[in-house]
DNA sequence: CGGTATCCAACACGATACTG
DNA sequence: CAGTATCGTGTTGGATACCG
């Protein structure tokens, strides 16, 4: 049993980190399979992605469907727990593009949208 | 110049890792002392209180406050930068609670509140 | 009280090679 | 395509002692 004192440290277990946040972003607009993930997060390694994954998945956030065929095929999608994230996530998103853009941070940042 | 491919890489940059958001999510309720902090967060030690302070301010987000005075006195607020992650941290806060509370993770989580 | 300086351990993360 | 295994490193974070 572990003990928090405060809902934001149950969430930052659940979805901190460098990755979790951005990996379940990605999914909540839609289920993807694992070379889709990695082509939207150029910078995340192949096996931080997976372990990544895994811990979403355990967390009850994220669902794995494998498709037994050759070439193997994987989809990942959310759970209604990881779903309700949406907003949140998005939020969270529209903030750092208005922080770029601040006059504290602007020639710091740069974001290369990609859809 | 850093550069991101999506707005939420930024926001984890700016207030991702373990301490700073928490930190943050503090502050905005209103102005604190660091004792006041490190009471409100037991888990945290000196070093990565002042250290997590010192970071949110270089963003932007805090602003510290010195009185000359014996014994001395400090006082850390928000910027109105800061101030605006307010409805986001607080939903996040909600969040954990009802994550902890879930089915999933009944038994496994437990939040002391110490307001 | 608020903060700094060391030193050290843990682990998150990355690079690479390999498998079914 | 999806995933595992191994190894190495660099940051993160904690313990402790000390200062104005």
């Amino acid at each position: 049993m572990k003990t928090y004192y405060c809902g934001l440290e149950v969430t930052l277990d659940v979805i901190g980190g460098k990755w979790k946040a951005l990996v379940l972003y990605y999914l909540i607009k839609g289920p993807k399979r694992t070379s889709e993930l990695k082509r939207l997060i150029p910078t995340i390694t192949q096996k931080m992605l997976i372990q990544t994954l895994r811990e979403l998945e355990m967390s009850g956030l994220i669902l794995r469907k494998m498709y037994n065929q050759v070439p193997p095929k994987v989809e990942y999608s959310t759970t209604e727990l990881g779903q309700s994230l949406e907003s949140i996530l998005e939020a969270l998103c529209n903030w750092g593009g208005i922080y770029a853009e601040s006059s504290f941070a602007q020639d710091e940042f740069e974001i290369l949208h990609m859809d």
